[in-house]
DNA sequence: AGCACGCCGACT
DNA sequence: GTCGGCGTGCTC
């Protein structure tokens, strides 16, 4: 058995052999090897006592890392299921999901816990040692008095202790020292009692048992399902070998949800793993987490795949939000991948939202998942905002702006109290409307919107690529005035600089925040009452609480209701659902004002009521009727050149082997993307639906392999997408 | 993906 | 004469 097996980061759907050299090295160990020319870092998979290849043709590795802890095999597992699954090369995927750090040639090894302590001088000096305007110091001091404590526990009393730490380090107060492990510190602050809802929910979930289930946590804003997720960690994390893992979408995992965490489980190791953190703290988080010592993982996206040695809990908050669909390399949804990890480990896992993802609904209606819905507040003083629609139709939105919302915001200004505009410009592509009764121009092949193309004057699908030219009236009424509608956002804040030249406006955008401390600076400034009118995309949907917020305005929704994207009703639903709950809380009404040219839509009379399972149901029926997911599933096929030639060469060749394979599969035309060219790219991409996950599978397993060996797919780059959110 | 090999155009 | 353009093909 001197033969290794050995996943490589490269993109090639093998495993490669080599000699072990008389290396002990195991599975799951890390190694470096030849490979051509370079010396590369690879997993060992497997052994074996025969390759495929002649053993005089194979290579020694050049060295193994055998103090290293072995990557457990259920992530190995995982992960192999995962490149299976969104067909990517399995070495690739295994190594992307390792800190980068592990990626390089050099050994790693757990950490020590660093602690501080007070030392023989500092104890018996008394706190007097210490100058009285050193308070940051005699803080310290206080603090280290009860014992030795770690940089986590020192950050937690004081912030900025670093600077501090060293100056009484360097008058010889201060001693660093060497835990054996981590040790608890500090009393956990008390939890606050259940509402009925989230008592009846931890109850159900803890019934549950330890084995694989699903369960949707249904909370709208303010209900306390961050409670509920903490009392099932105190509740499962019982023995001391137990660990969880905790999901969340990229913008939700602050500061302050992470010193809730570990007040409230002081006596638990947490690590906190997301993009922000620099490598070797990524590194020691991953150790922790693998050593089992950590027993709380709190992370984005790619920490679905931590190893852990004793997962007994998995959750993902904010289940529907879309930061947990990687977009480039391996296209996985850490949503599902969590779900897949939890029945694996057959374990149970606990999706949350105020609106889930329309699939996830739709498990839960089918008993697939088990619902669980809070509806009481929790808190309190969180009490529900008006909504209003402006019919924009009667009342003229001029540069974007209705009187009815001008004059709601000149109350807030007369008030004293703050208005936030929101623009939801995503998704936002031109449909041809009809101003006097509505119509939008439809696609006869889906039940999606045509998208204008004006250089063209065509009319297109965006889903299935069918084409038309526009028509010269309106088909429903025979109005000649047919508009491409949904632009005019730009002269947003300059509009209303002239409305209210006194007014104190704040843009909050991606690029306006862009720099680092940006959006704390926005918080402090909108706590302190410097800013009269907030203008923002999603950005501001999340998370921010604003105190004397009691207007929100949403400046157009309508290319979003008639988007040709059909998950963009979904999306608006829940982000203006989102941002209303920004409006008047702590006592002060809120109140939403919506313009729109169509009041009577669906989503705001479901959006007033708060009522999300009404919306859904309605959103399954049409999906229903169109074929669209959950009703099938689907896979997209992108590709992208330089020239457009080669792109739509390999698509016509690619669909023909498609076609050339006995699957029960609908195979659409070939289409270009909402951005035809991206960074000099031209881009195209073919939709594949099957009426189960299984039919998928076995099709595109046979497909991806007559592309791998196609020679027209090596003159463009090319990639699978499967379950796509966006087309 | 890298990286080497290889076969044709403008340079000291 | 050779430096270097990026097409082709291989990596255990």
């Amino acid at each position: 058995m001197n033969i290794l097996r050995i996943a490589l980061d490269v993109p090639l759907a093998t495993l490669f052999d080599y000699l072990d050299g008389g290396s002990a090295v195991q599975v799951g160990q890390r190694v470096l090897a030849p490979f051509g020319t370079r010396k590369v870092i690879g997993i060992v998979i497997a052994r074996s006592a025969t390759s495929e290849l002649e053993t005089s043709r194979l290579k020694p590795i050049i060295r193994a890392f055998e103090d290293e802890p072995p990557i457990p095999s259920a992530t190995l597992k995982l992960l192999a299921f995962c490149a299976d699954y969104y067909q990517y090369p399995f070495g690739q995927a295994l190594l992307a999901a390792l800190p980068a750090r592990l990626r390089e040639a050099r050994p790693a090894s757990l950490p020590k816990h660093i602690a501080y302590m007070l030392t023989e001088t500092a104890q018996q000096g008394g706190i007097e040692l210490i100058p009285k305007r050193a308070v940051l110091q005699r803080k310290l001091y206080a603090t280290l008095r009860d014992g030795a404590r770690d940089s986590i526990a020192l950050a937690q009393h004081a912030s900025g202790w670093r600077s501090a730490l060293r100056a009484m380090q360097e008058k010889g107060w201060v001693r660093e020292t060497e835990l054996e492990q981590f040790s608890a510190l500090g009393a956990a602050v008390s939890a606050p009692p259940l509402n009925s809802d989230q008592q009846q929910a931890v109850q159900a979930i803890h019934d549950g048992g330890n084995n694989f289930l699903v369960w949707l946590l249904h909370g709208i804003t303010g209900s306390g399902k961050t409670e509920v997720y903490m009392r099932l960690l105190d509740a499962m994390l019982t023995d001391d070998e137990s660990q969880a893992l905790v999901l969340v979408p990229e913008i939700n995992l602050t500061p302050q949800l992470e010193a809730r965490f570990r007040a409230r489980f002081p006596g638990h190791s947490i690590v906190m793993l997301h993009s922000q953190m620099n490598e070797s703290e990524r590194l020691q988080g991953w150790l922790r987490a693998q050593s089992g010592e950590a027993r709380i993982v709190i992370g984005t996206r790619l920490s679905v795949f931590t190893p852990m040695k004793n997962p007994v809990l998995v959750i993902v908050d904010e289940e529907h939000d879309s930061s947990y669909k990687q977009q480039d390399a391996m296209r996985y949804s850490a949503r599902d991948v969590a779900i897949m990890r939890a029945k694996m480990a057959n374990i149970p896992v606990v999706l949350g939202s105020a609106t889930p993802a329309l699939e996830t609904w739709h498990n839960a209606q089918t008993g697939r998942y088990r619902l669980l819905t809070l509806s009481e507040r929790a808190v309190q003083s969180a009490a529900l905002p008006v909504t209003h629609c402006v019919d924009t139709r009667r009342q003229h939105a001029q540069d974007g702006l209705s009187q009815p919302l001008l004059a709601a915001m000149r109350k807030r200004l007369e008030r004293d109290e703050q208005s936030l505009l929101f623009i939801n410009r995503r998704g936002y592509s031109p449909v041809l409307l009809c101003g006097a009764c509505g119509w939008v121009a439809p696609c006869t092949r889906c039940s999606s919107r045509l998208v204008v193309h004006l250089r063209e004057r065509k009319l297109r699908c965006h889903h299935c690529g069918h084409e038309q030219r526009p028509p010269l009236q309106c088909p429903s009424c025979g109005n000649p005035d047919l508009h491409p509608t949904g632009h005019g956002t730009q002269r947003l804040e300059e509009t209303l600089a002239q409305h209210f030249p006194e007014a104190r406006i704040l843009r909050v955008d991606r690029d306006s925040m862009r720099r680092k401390g940006a959006i704390k600076d926005m918080t402090t400034k909108v706590h302190a009452n410097e800013v009269d009118i907030l203008v923002g995309t999603q950005m501001l949907a999340k998370g921010h609480d604003f105190p004397n917020l009691t207007l929100v305005g949403v400046i157009d929704t309508d290319s979003a209701l008639f988007s040709p994207d059909f998950r963009a009703a979904e999306r608006l639903f829940a982000q203006l659902l989102q941002v209303a709950g920004r409006a008047g809380r702590a006592g002060k009404p809120g109140e939403v004002l919506i313009q729109t040219n169509f009041p009577d839509h669906a989503l705001f009379a479901a959006l007033q009521k708060q009522d999300y399972a009404q919306f859904a149901q309605s959103l399954l029926e049409e999906r229903k009727l169109a074929h669209f997911p959950p009703w099938c599933f689907e896979a997209l096929l992108r590709a992208e050149a330089t020239h457009f030639a080669p792109v739509q060469t390999f698509l016509d060749l690619a669909a023909r082997e498609a076609r050339a394979i006995k699957s029960k599969i609908t195979l659409y035309d070939a289409v270009r993307p909402q951005m035809e060219r991206l960074k000099g790219m031209e881009r195209a991409q073919l939709l594949v639906q099957a009426a189960s996950r299984q039919t998928m599978q076995k099709f595109l397993q046979a497909w991806v392999a007559r592309l791998r060996a196609l020679p027209q797919a090596n003159k463009v780059r090319w990639s699978v997408d499967v379950d796509p959110l966006e087309y």
